[in-house]
RNA sequence: CGCGGAGUAGAGCAGUUGGUAGCUCGUCGGGCUCAUAACCCGGAGGUCGUAGGUUCGAGUCCUGCCUCCGCAACCA
């Protein structure tokens, strides 16, 4: 009998590059969220997918010489794609959308259609200023000195055409649903997104381009493709057959009980998906959920920093399950978490081995070493000593119970474990190998025995939305028994001659320094320095020749205030008047170890603004990358060579 | 003064509405031997970033300051 239904999504993933762990924690997370609620009893729906369209992956495909439809293919279906991906972690999704799907795109232009003919989409004019050599439009702030940013020449009034959605029609309406109910969490969310975003007010969005193909074609008006925000956010929707017949459930379970999505899409989910839907006049869904990011040495993921972040690695040398519990036991969901090799070790090495597997472990063993294949009728009952587990085990289902529906995996696993650890010291305390020693004791030593067994499968029960596979091979070793959701509060569902089952270790303990050793033999790239692909695109001689390249000798170099990027360059280009150029690369030199050195630039760029200050030209560096590590290294020529020298 | 988050034992972190400072790892000492050199008990170690304020009482509320991080901006 259902309990009622639950609908839970991912986020759609972005296929231009493979995913990481990053995605991964996320999608563990959805899943053991929606395995608690199959647990519960609840009929549920849990989507994931890909966003597949735009110009991002237009230019890749280009890049690797395919099509666009054939590159997402290769990401998503190929070997080692997402859905490879999916299935080695184990994930129970009842579907699977990509917005290229048929039904999706279908579906798509049905909605743009919709929100056009109810006046909330508008054929709009994006003015702007034009420049009719560039080909370029610019907004008023872009300009520089009213002139085109790009080449410096005049530009013109002029107006592209692109579609709006009334956005701003919607901005009150949203703020409320963001400050007065719990729409959005964790709360901190909340500020971020009002002060940000709705306070400075919110603008009409653009909804369509022209720029680029590859996207669901608006298909009253030739050239314009929908924009990412309709395209993708309507995947929640159109996957159960929202404006389309291929696919079934909305009324089932739209609406959605939870978005759980990256806190970076946040906005996206709390202010635009809302918005959209108020202006179809349908059910928004219950929440969003924003979790945090896993950083790395506190920061952000890199591969420069030695860490194996590949899922398929990580998940190949240490199990799924053990993975798949690392992720959600070792960092609060609403927050960003510190990932390490070490903390994913030891965490397995304590919880996993030492605490829950030796239980099961030692637990099993003694059964079968003093009783044989299952446990003797004859039992004593509970005395005093066994009330405080017997206790602790019957409340652990409500208790966990609240920790899962509050989305806070860390502490529903937390009390787990404290029941796992209250279980090992009952043996300390009982010292079944003294009982054994006397055949008068044994029906307390079976009492024991079962109390123990008992805890494991409720325990095991518990943890089978983070760990399945686990968790069906501890019901395995405690004879196949039964641990649904009823069960897990009942203390005394095993049969009293519960027969059990041995088993090598669940999870082995995991020697620290020769995997950590391990992991940085294979995270290491395969050699040290990488460089650019060269162009494949020839460059005729008279466009080469436009450009003009001058040794130039540093006058002085300044930081630029409140930028990390930016070295401000007073330059000598032998016109007798200084030139100014701005370079991004205060990561590489400290400004005072540049004065007096001859560099290379390129001095008929136009003049461009940067933090508010004038950049006329640009230095020319060498860049590579060395161990995963980007560097670069400014042009520097012979002193000997004058400033203004021209190259050529 | 762009927005936001964080600063609690050697490390990593919990601390809900203010009322004796906790957890895991590590470390030191002890116990046990069923078990994956695992398990159990105990000790040491913190003026809860800093300076003020509110209060009978503040890690928890308010204000200033310092440091770190993310977003935004910015890499021609």
């Amino acid at each position: 009998m259902s309990k009622g239904n639950f609908y839970i999504t991912t986020p759609i993933y972005y296929p231009s590059a493979k995913l990481h762990i990053g995605h991964t924690y996320c999608t563990v997370a959805t899943d053991a969220m929606a395995r608690f609620k199959r647990l519960q009893g609840y009929d549920v729906m849990f989507l994931t997918g890909t966003d597949e369209h735009g110009q991002k992956i237009e230019d890749k495909a280009k890049e690797a010489g395919c099509t666009p439809q054939e590159y997402v293919d290769n990401i998503v279906l190929g070997e080692g794609g997402v859905l490879d991906l999916w299935k080695l972690m184990n994930i129970s999704n009842d579907r699977f959308i990509r917005t290229t799907d048929d039904y999706h795109v279908a579906a798509i232009q049905k909605i743009f259609k919709k929100m056009y003919e109810n006046g909330d989409i508008y054929k709009g004019k994006y003015t702007g200023k034009y420049c009719k050599p560039c080909e370029s439009f610019w907004t008023e702030s872009q300009l520089v000195d009213g002139k085109c940013p790009d080449c410096g020449r005049e530009v013109q009034d002029a107006e592209e055409e692109a579609y709006f959605f009334r956005l701003s029609k919607y901005a009150d309406r949203v703020q409320d649903l963001l400050e007065n109910t719990d729409f959005l969490e964790p709360r901190s969310r909340v500020h971020e997104m009002v002060n940000n975003f709705i306070k400075p007010g919110l603008e009409d969005l653009c909804v369509s381009r022209t720029s680029f193909s590859w996207g669901v074609p608006v298909d009253f008006d030739e050239g314009h493709v929908v924009y990412v925000w309709i395209d993708a956010l309507f995947n929640y929707m159109t996957a159960l057959g929202f404006c389309n017949d291929a696919k079934d459930g909305l009324d089932k379970f739209w609406p959605a009980d939870v978005h759980f999505v990256g806190k970076e899409i946040v906005r996206f989910h709390a202010i635009i998906w809302p918005a959209m839907l108020m202006s179809l006049n349908l059910p928004l869904p219950k929440k969003v959920y924003g979790h945090g990011w896993l950083l790395l040495d506190g920061g952000k993921m890199s591969k420069s920093k030695g860490n194996v972040v590949d899922p398929y690695i990580l998940a190949q040398r240490f199990g799924v399950d053990a993975l798949r519990f690392f992720l959600l036991r070792s960092f609060p969901f609403g927050a960003d978490g510190n990932f390490s090799n070490e903390l994913l070790i030891s965490t397995i090495n304590t919880d996993l081995a030492n605490d829950l597997g030796n239980l099961v472990s030692r637990t099993v063993a003694m059964a079968q070493k003093y009783f044989g294949a299952h446990l003797p009728e004859q039992q004593q009952v509970n005395i005093d000593m066994d009330r405080e587990l017997v206790e602790m085990v019957c409340g652990l289902r409500d208790i966990y119970e609240a920790q899962m529906e509050k989305y806070a995996f860390q502490n529903a696993l937390a009390e787990v474990f404290k029941v796992i650890s209250r279980a090992n010291k009952y043996i300390d305390e009982n010292a079944p190998w003294v009982l054994a020693k006397n055949e008068s004791n044994h029906p307390r030593l079976a009492k024991v025995l079962y109390n123990l067994l008992e805890t494991v499968r409720i325990c095991a029960g518990l943890l089978a939305p983070f760990m399945p596979d686990t968790s069906a091979e501890i019901a395995n070793r405690l004879g196949g028994v039964t641990m649904d959701w009823d069960s897990l509060e009942d203390f005394g569902v095993l049969p009293v001659q519960v027969a059990t089952v041995n088993g090598p270790a669940l999870f082995p303990r995991i020697d620290m320094e020769k995997e950590l050793a391990a992991l940085e033999e294979l995270s290491k790239p395969k050699s040290d320095i990488e460089i650019e692909p060269y162009a494949t695109e020839n460059v005729d001689f008279d466009t080469f020749c436009k450009s003009d390249f001058r040794a130039v000798k540093v006058k002085d170099c300044q930081p630029v205030k409140k930028s990390d990027k930016l070295l401000q360059f007073t330059l000598d280009d032998g016109t007798g008047t200084d030139r100014q150029i701005l370079s991004g690369i205060a990561k590489y030199y400290k400004p005072e170890e540049l004065i007096g050195k001859t560099l290379v630039a390129i001095t008929n760029l136009p003049p461009r603004k940067m933090m508010g200050k004038e950049s006329c030209g640009m230095l020319i560096s060498a860049v590579h990358t060395e161990k995963g590590e980007e560097k670069l290294h400014l042009l520097m020529v012979d002193d000997a060579i004058p400033a203004g020298a021209k190259l050529c």
